[in-house]
DNA sequence: AGTAAGTATATCAATGCTGGCATAGCTGAA
DNA sequence: TTCAGCTATGCCAGCATTGATATACTTACT
């Protein structure tokens, strides 16, 4: 249920479902997505449990905007969900479930392709997030503990995900290493009857 | 379409839908998880696809156990699945999310407390990680460069779990000692007007 | 004999989520 | 003028996921 407070959250400045997407993409992003396909439905079933009201506004632009708000009810429901305690989920990695299974191909040389890849994109996303990181601390500071409570609470996000994604990317580096010492024992397209022969004295399944 | 490869990769060696469970929890459980109301209706689907074929087999204790078993057709999926280039989602952070809109809460002692929750969890989870990594080693040497193919893509995905999980701990502390500064700096519940008098000057948003 | 616990398959309702599609107005460039 | 692109809401099919429930057989303990 976790997009129903994302929406409260979002909502404590009335917006349009058109308006909360454009939020996803500037706040929430690397941590939550939503397409606007379920976040129109979603705000209904909202409105429908009186957490959230919605009016119509006329647009200077393109047709009439349902700008919906947050209703006390549903300002209060926030508040219990953010006491709640942490919602940790299982994590889920299709990625790592392709790399488990990658020893079904023959050829490490793959496997390391497939690493270095994956460490382009883990790259990209950590600069992308150290460049909103460098912005907030150009305009506000390198103390933290001085921001506002909302500017705090933001900064210790997106920290999350910087450290995160800087794990990832040294373990990209750490196994692309190890893949290149791998492939260094067995230079050439290894045969099937060499693949064998090392694979009997070592295999932690 | 995760699930569907998942199963595909697990039926290597043939399995029952009660038998991918347990699988579940032992191998992929630090990257993906399924219920059996899950899985059993995804087998269903992939059989009729023909990437799967099933038998029922008379059990020693119990009901008829329908063992499923991969086709050539769902082997050739599956190679095609894991050479298709790294599925990278959206990761979702639901306690991120809390943690976002936890200004809500004016008392930073509560952040604290979330932060303290979240961090014993995620440490937990860490020294789960951590003791499979143990008993790894212990059994097939601290050169994973040596291991055998599976043995080896198997280690690399839980080294991500826990390059992850660390720097996670790390971010939890780092964010805890954040905050007992900010707490210092204002030790007793502020009052309103304190509160608004600082967050004035330095509001990141 | 009864009952709890484990093995095993299966269905249902409810919600989550994506991608495609429809509708419709407005703006600016070719 | 036409067409692309943006604003804006909404529906639908289909799959993902969880939690609850039903059925039924076996073993082991009481």
């Amino acid at each position: 249920m976790s997009l129903d407070h994302i929406l409260l959250g979002l909502l404590r400045e009335p917006a349009s479902g058109y308006d909360l997407k454009d939020a996803f993409s500037e706040s929430v992003a690397h941590f939550w997505s939503a397409e606007l396909s379920q976040i129109y439905p979603t705000l209904k079933r909202l409105e429908g449990r009186g957490l959230l009201r919605s009016r119509l506004v006329p647009s200077p632009r393109g047709p009439d905007r349902r700008v919906y708000a947050l209703t006390d009810e549903g300002r209060a429901e926030l508040r219990r969900w953010v006491r709640s305690g942490p919602e940790v989920g299982t994590e889920r990695f299709a990625y790592l479930a392709q790399l488990y299974f990658m020893d079904e191909i023959e050829d490490l040389r793959e496997t390391r392709a497939f690493m270095s890849d994956l460490r382009d994109h883990l790259a990209g996303r950590l600069s992308a997030l150290r460049g909103i990181e460098r912005e907030i601390l150009a305009a506000h500071g390198d103390e933290p503990e001085r921001y506002s409570d909302a500017g705090f609470h933001r900064f210790a996000t997106l920290r999350m995900g910087i450290h995160s994604l800087g794990a990832k990317v040294t373990w990209c580096d750490v196994t692309l290493a190890t893949i290149d010492r791998r492939l260094a024992s067995r230079p050439v397209a290894a045969t099937l009857a060499s693949e064998e022969s090392q694979s009997g004295s070592s295999d932690p399944q």
